[in-house]
DNA sequence: CATACCCTAGTACGAACGTTCGTTAATCGC
DNA sequence: GCGATTAACGAACGTTCGTACTAGGGTATG
């Protein structure tokens, strides 16, 4: 690897920590510098934009998240075992603080882009399409494998889980509540069981 | 009324709907004047920093939050009746336009400083632990009542409506998925129905 | 080892930031 | 209606923002 595509990683990989705690738009390019030890110049110089920045940061973590959340789950059986790692793995990413210490990079930039079209916003907007679909995707094999009842609704079932997480995350986050990850965990139960096949097929 | 009061309570009312968008470190005083057509210095003398404008303008959103989704709610008969016109208010308020055009002020606040202790920080935990009380509570009339079943944990279906506010207000702010509302709709009957009492009791 | 290229630092810019100042204009209580 | 109080203004403060330049040193390739 060439040098500047090593240091770019770098400066990458703190802009994600900076942004999951400032935010998107709070990143800026003077602060980042100080923090790596570099002159504001040098760093701006790897991007073109400061918009360039964002969206690349913004892919960064993206990368990052279906490394650590979607990646390790398909390694599962198919069906139930598999969706329960998902959403394990996706309370993993929810409470992470070593690269993450103001929270999922992705939450933060959805409440700050939500109102903001641009090229940041279509990024988030595929990113969680892609997301709602490899979940609902999981949900339905579940339901092949009879392990969900035929008639669940693999994006309503999505729907939930997602408000599951984020509920997790804002409990997690804002009040410093531990008991989050266990009342995330009762609330899958829960909702699992509704669903759940009356006699397995297999 | 004094003259100053009531210009406050215009900037006030404009400042909410502003930081609704951009976020309360977003809100700047320069755009705020502009958008009043007054002088950025004869804004600011109405506020002794920016911390302070910043803070009664989430107070302003608590008051406005409470008064159209808590206070109303209490005009319903005791149990279910009034917890479904909560939610049904909560719902109301995610989806309102007029006056938070970029979404929920204490949502995009509560993400933008989870991680940045201070004043606001702590108003809006506050906030938060006295909407989770209110709510909370009415699951417990509801209890009591006989519309839930004994063994309903409160702190657990609220966790869990709040979830579902939580995800509707994702998918319809970030995706712009009217859907959703029928989807949180679904949801709160799924939840209900799986902590209904088998026999009412009056 | 030499050469070409790729980094990085330095400097400067115009604009916007929050804040302070002194002053004028409007409003209030008597 | 007069005098005291308050509301709003315009200008300027120092700082930080994102973004252009220009050089010079480090690195990789021939």
């Amino acid at each position: 690897m060439r040098k500047g595509e090593q240091t770019r990683t770098l400066i990458l990989n703190e802009a994600v920590a900076l942004a999951s705690q400032l935010g998107l738009e709070g990143l800026s390019i003077g602060s980042l510098a100080e923090r790596l030890d570099m002159s504001k110049s040098g760093l701006f110089a790897h991007f073109g934009s400061k918009e360039d920045l964002q969206l690349l940061t913004l892919k960064r973590a993206q990368t990052l998240f279906f490394d650590e959340v979607l990646s390790p789950a398909l390694k599962h059986a198919r069906g139930l075992p598999r969706l329960r790692a998902l959403f394990s793995n996706w309370l993993g990413w929810v409470k992470r603080n070593d690269d993450l210490p103001g929270g999922c990079l992705m939450l933060a930039a959805s409440v700050e882009y939500d109102d903001r079209p641009g090229a940041v916003r279509d990024l988030l907007v595929a990113g969680q399409r892609e997301l709602r679909g490899a979940v609902a995707k999981a949900i339905r094999i579940a339901i092949d494998e009879g392990h969900l009842e035929p008639h669940t609704d693999p994006w309503q079932l999505t729907f939930e889980l997602f408000g599951i997480v984020l509920a997790t995350h804002h409990d997690f986050r804002l009040l410093g509540d531990a008991r989050a990850l266990e009342r995330a965990g009762e609330a899958l139960e829960r909702l699992l069981e509704a669903h759940r096949a009356a006699a397995p097929r297999a």
